[in-house]
DNA sequence: TGTACATCAGTGAACGCGCGTTCACTGATGTAC
DNA sequence: TGTACATCAGTGAACGCGCGTTCACTGATGTAC
């Protein structure tokens, strides 16, 4: 039956909300429209309604997803060292969306890849504009270099089934940031 | 028809060869068995003499492309160079499976995750060897700081659809490693 | 060394399941009078 | 403000394609004599 118009956003938002923590938890090809609508509390039909295919629900599913990322606009130290906790590794679903998905949406259609692409530039913009103590000239490479290697991080810290070997790799880069950081302040 | 056996060993070798460039260039779940025994020049129903199931397959080529990963025992700046190159970025069919694999590996089976496992574990003691240079102590963070940033680089590299931003990308975290190994080096 | 035969790697048709997509239908919404 | 009706968001059955997997069959291999 038809619902009102207001109920109609909310339903959209609550659908790209849940197929977000799905898509990030178990992968865009593990996770079928009908998962993604019934998580969203609707019957799989009216999908179609909303989006024009699996392909776009991907799409604006990343565009929400990555602007919504805060980031944690505060301390960049701090933010790296949530980042690279456990905690966050073993929070696929409500974890950093790049984090999760950044290596499958190289196979996705070219406005997912774009929707990532934006939201990469203001991931590093965020970056950079925390790190006023650093001088401009080194600044982006201080934010792609540690934004790079926290991402790498955690898709090798989930990839790897020995929780040791995978504790150690979020803590060697962690150190690896923050000297790098620290050294790039000094100079 | 049968082959000999040593031909039937060859077979073998030649699907696991051929499966991991598509499994890289396509990810797993978009290579299908009948493609992946048609670029062997095979037809899909001998799979099963060589493999248990599709599963099995993704395990096998994990561990035979991960056992043959070279790494580059020499020198360890050329190796991170060449890894941060555009022509590495653009070659995903004949690159490094951990970039290329890793992130898809999380949703793979407990065979799969291992062999990625063991993999990783070569790889980083393959990178601290590679740096006699460094204090023993420091060895780990720069081995395993400097490869979480190649691996993070080079999926957003390919993620992102502006050939800009990508060479970019690369080019700030070569020169973040340089930095780290350098300071690393020094003190 | 040569021959007869059992083995078995590879072939290709067929099966069945899951998933993306479609569609006729329902009934609440919201507009026209 | 109240009523009649057109709209259309959501429902759920059905379709069809692709892919993993199975299986009866073929014919070369390699062994036993």
């Amino acid at each position: 039956m038809k619902v009102s118009r207001e109920q109609m956003a909310e339903n959209r938002r609550r659908i790209l909300d849940v197929a977000s923590r799905l898509f990030r938890d178990k992968g865009f090809d593990a996770v079928g429209v009908a998962e993604v609508m019934k998580a969203a509390g609707l019957t799989h039909g009216g999908f179609y309604g909303h989006f024009s295919s699996k392909d776009d629900l991907i799409a604006q599913t990343l565009a929400h997803v990555l602007a919504a990322d805060s980031g944690g606009g505060g301390d960049l130290r701090a933010y790296v060292h949530a980042y690279l906790s456990p905690r966050h590794r073993d929070n696929c679903a409500g974890g950093c969306p790049t984090a999760g998905l950044a290596a499958a949406v190289r196979h996705q259609t070219p406005a997912a890849r774009s929707a990532m692409t934006e939201g990469l530039r203001s991931q590093i913009d965020r970056a950079v504009k925390a790190l006023p103590e650093i001088d401009a000239a080194d600044r982006r490479r201080v934010a792609i270099g540690s934004f790079a290697a926290m991402v790498g991080a955690v898709i090798l810290a989930r990839a790897v089934d020995d929780p040791a070997l995978s504790d150690e790799v979020l803590a060697q880069t962690r150190d690896w940031i923050d000297a790098g950081i620290s050294s790039a302040s000094a100079s």
